[in-house]
DNA sequence: ATCTATTAATAAAC
DNA sequence: TGTTTATTAATAGAT
């Protein structure tokens, strides 16, 4: 793919082919991300060098897991691993997982109380989005519990308050009748200087302590 | 690589992430393939798809051969010993938790973005932690507008109908002096039947239309 | 699936 | 190994 063809078969010349193998190892690896990433595929990649030397990929979750799911699609393999060895192998993953997650809440606890990110991880920025969701619920929540009650105690004393208006104006209806001049006081006219008043009111002891 | 770039994030258009799904898996197994002859190396490939579909290639030998030497190489299951049974136990713990985490993760995400998100990048992932501080908080600020609208109105209304009463109870006392029987309505021992009147009040059409 | 305009990968050279 | 560059290979979008 570039200055020139090569023919599909093994690189005779040692540097060519190990300089190949660098190259295209790094591109495979790149394409599998890339599939991962675009169609939301799991992919799993072991490549054993003619060396010998060994490079994995697993773009979700780790190669154990590759392997058990691996192992479900395929019951013809199922008996070639030992129970043991495959729970040590799980737990040894599960280990390392969650001192990662660890690793991450610990970092993002840093970063909420003031210090800058680091480098965290995409899991480790998953996990501190829910742990700040979490938080800003709950101060939430409890604001929201403070506010309802203080609207339903104002509700309350909204009650009392026309309550006792209206027994007063009973009072007054007893004494001068429907019609008299005590109404003009309580037209829409008058009903700024009331927001005004503020001298404290001579029944408000025994009506408003609640 | 084609008539444009594209994102690299999960294709959210299922028939164009299908399409590319093919032909990437195809060029990624060929790749595999182009890696294990050049250089005389073993590779092996999972692909599972979205929809749990699975492709492999084992470029030499079988995936179980891969798979053995893999766990070979891999340090972690080299040991294991006596305490199997904790380990086993600590694992099945380990693993319906961690489960359980990926699958909260998950559908929050996906939830969140609306769409399936499949695996986002750092910087996708800061954006969407910013979008999603800014929604929380333009809700919660609506949300608080809102309340400290009533919590104000009830606060006027209260401050006119004390203003109410006690100009009410001016009259009152014009007429009756501050001693008479009046007062003894006005007291404690009187207040829970006001909390219960549900009369209409005479004076309300004037007084609390606000 | 097939066709191309483009982008991406990479062989060779340094 | 990393970079650069000329070239080939892969593939996105359209059909």
């Amino acid at each position: 793919m570039a200055r020139g063809k090569i023919q599909m078969k093994r690189i005779e010349n040692p540097v060519h082919r190990q300089v190949t193998f660098c190259k295209r190892r790094t591109g495979l690896l790149k394409k599998a991300k890339e599939l991962s990433v675009l169609c939301d595929a799991e992919i799993g990649v072991f490549i054993f060098s003619s060396h010998g030397k060994f490079y994995e990929l697993a773009t979700k979750g780790t190669m154990q897991g590759l392997i058990e799911r691996y192992m479900k699609c395929n019951p013809l393999g199922a008996q070639t691993e030992q129970p043991r060895d495959k729970q040590a192998l799980d737990l040894k993953g599960e280990i390392s997982l969650l001192k990662h997650k660890i690793d991450g809440l610990q970092k993002g606890l840093r970063f909420i109380s003031g210090g800058g990110t680091g480098a965290m991880t995409l899991d480790e920025l998953n996990d501190l989005e829910k742990h700040l969701e979490v938080c800003v619920y709950q101060i939430r929540s409890t604001k929201m519990d403070i506010m309802f009650q203080e609207i339903e105690l104002l509700k309350n004393k909204e009650r009392i308050l026309k309550a006792a208006n209206e027994h007063l104006q009973e009072k007054i209806d007893e004494q001068y009748g429907i019609n008299n001049p005590m109404q003009q006081v309580l037209t829409d006219s008058q009903y700024p200087l009331w927001t005004n008043i503020q001298c404290p009111l001579t029944i408000s002891n025994e009506i408003y302590q609640f």
